[in-house]
DNA sequence: CATGAATGAGCGTTCATTCAT
DNA sequence: GATGAATGAACGCTCATTCAT
């Protein structure tokens, strides 16, 4: 499972709702994804999931967790699966979102990638829970989460290895390795260190520990 | 938990079987580690749980594909999860064992460095059950990572951080890095390389694949 | 119960609801019998169940195709068992009316009797989802037939038997045989028709087919 | 539902167990229908859904009065669908095998259909739970069960249709009657004394009651 | 009156585990 | 030791009904 841990920052989607006027109500529906309860219900999700993983974790829990009964779930979800599917989705548009926003700003390939790092790295500190389940729920093997969670994985890998790409046409990164190798080594590397913090309660300062990680990406570790 | 991939090749782990006469009973229960059926059961869980994950793979599904009755697991296993967890501490325990045999034997930190990598990337092509088992089972949920798949890992890192605590002080590896940092980077590149094949489904060439990682490692892919 | 499958034409049944002047609230409930949304509720549960079987049918899609609230139902009805209940009685009680307002104008026995097989075999061409609801949604149980269609059924029963008897009076019958069997004969050989017509979909001149059955019923098959 | 009341008397399908050396156990899966536990179940379904209906019988009554936990049924049948279709395709096979064995010996359509009436009428007494289900389940319009029963309705009309022809040919019977009229005709009559036998509670001799069915068929009622 | 969000009991089904054979 | 029929708790989900607005 998860090999993803960070949670975005960005894009509250919150459609804030009934804008005015009495006719104002179109648009957004009560149940939807504006609603307070359907956050309730996300949030429940994320903490009951990541304490004792999907399978573990009955409908029932969640939406006591959530405070609600257990039908009151479905009037916001399709399924079970769909919740931690929305959970994850959404975590992963975050992402994405904070990323694009602030990478053209940016100015080469190195900057764009200690960003990357960054906040893949905060995801921790934003929210554990979420960042727990990225680095379970999302690599299990179970079919459907295997099947809507692996092209988020694939497309951050993609994103990785077009800045590496860039930075080797730019001559700025060795043309001698493989883009694909260096962008899971980065990814790797990252995941892994936010994992253990995880797990072990550790924590640590995302800005700096980007910073080393990229140094020993860059620089390698021979004296 | 859960992003190591290796699979161990060499036997191990029988509990000292005492294989001795036939009067030697008492310190050999026939269904302990050693007995044949043991074994089935065992890889037939394995195989039954990387096709369908954990909570997919009912005991009775196992027991088929080992050629045994339902009833006969519990003779040899205390639960369905006693199965699971024996063998991913088998599969640690002989990565350790395999690794420990041979690391006497070679010169340097470097090469400490890669023969660990290609051990943990070979997994891949010796057993691809249970390396897909590895990448996905391992992480059940918090607790399950918690409780008892987190030390194997921090077993795993340990070695690693010793090899490059040794090429600090030999001078051979940079001082101004975190050992930790970088034995998390190696552990997290080689797994999410891992990782990666197990999910597409792609092979590769793992001496090669565990030597690009070293050059990216102590080099850097600065130009 | 259940191979009833006519359905009435008159209006009738509207448990006298006064339409005095506006003062007349007290007997008047807005939610009673006579109120539009009264009998759109009702239309649409006949059209919904005859679909889907009433176990099928949940109150929401009623209330869907009735235009209001799933609450609203409860303000017109008891329960959604009440809403069937309802639209079974109101059924029989205008077949009941219809075939009691024609008969007396009718000539013999034998006019009476082609008279109520024609109304019932134009229930199919009447309301073709009430005359599937009564062939099918009426017989629910034993316990449902016994308490609540039993009753229909007798009555309907009665008046064809009466029937008969005055026909073997008046030695337009012949008195060798039981009134009773042949009561249940006629109604049984109707329905059937019926029956068939609406679980294959096909359709019949209901004057003809009635004609026909009379013809059988009279003058025999033997040749 | 239902317009089906008989209930086989013959051919019993238990293929007695065991015949004899210790390898017969093949062929006999102790879940079977061979075996008791299959019977009991599938008796308890019969009792139990022709009181309360199929949608208000749940799985755990029938486990309860079969005497047996919830989860066994489900050794013995895929689902609560197996288990209807089960019971009614069992007791049509019966009704059929029992007619097609006698049918041979019977001298003419006349005869034939007697006979056929009178199978039908006997099932009353052979097994009332069998009867009320025949007439209630059978004609449910829940889609799974529609799809199941109406082959066996069409297959019973068109056994009496060929005699009916028979008869026409031979010159026994009328031929400006459509057969198919006809045939409907006489399985409505006899379903339905059935049908009101069984909900009234009365009985009736078999045998006597198809004559005078027959005789009313053949001979008409007119004076 | 009308609404529809919320409830929670109840459903069909699965499956880890037991135990008589 | 080995079996596999039997168990029953637990699950995801539906939907009749209520009630605050």
């Amino acid at each position: 499972m998860g090999r993803i841990g960070w949670v975005g920052l960005g894009a509250c989607l919150k459609r804030k709702a009934d804008i005015g006027g009495e006719v104002a109500k179109v648009g957004v529906p009560a149940t939807g994804p504006g609603s307070e309860k359907y956050q309730r219900i996300l949030d429940a999700a994320v903490e009951v999931i990541a304490e004792n993983g999907y399978f573990s974790s009955p409908v029932s829990a969640i939406a006591a967790r959530a405070g609600v009964a257990d039908g009151t779930i479905y009037l916001y979800f399709k399924s079970k699966d769909d919740v931690l599917r929305t959970a994850i989705d959404t975590t992963f548009d975050r992402f994405y979102k904070q990323v694009a926003e602030r990478f053209e700003t940016l100015d080469g390939p190195r900057e764009q990638l200690e960003y990357i790092a960054q906040v893949h790295l905060e995801s921790h500190a934003v929210n554990r829970s979420m960042a727990i389940l990225m680095q379970t729920e999302v690599r299990q093997s179970a079919k459907f989460i295997a099947e809507f969670s692996h092209h988020h994985l694939v497309k951050y890998i993609q994103v990785v290895r077009e800045v590496i790409r860039r930075g080797q046409k730019e001559g700025i990164f060795r043309a001698d390795v493989s883009d694909g190798v260096v962008a899971h080594c980065m990814f790797g590397a990252i995941d892994e260190l936010l994992s253990s913090a995880v797990f072990t309660g550790r924590t640590y300062d995302a800005k700096a520990t980007a910073a080393q990680v990229l140094d020993v990406l860059l620089n390698g570790i021979k004296a």
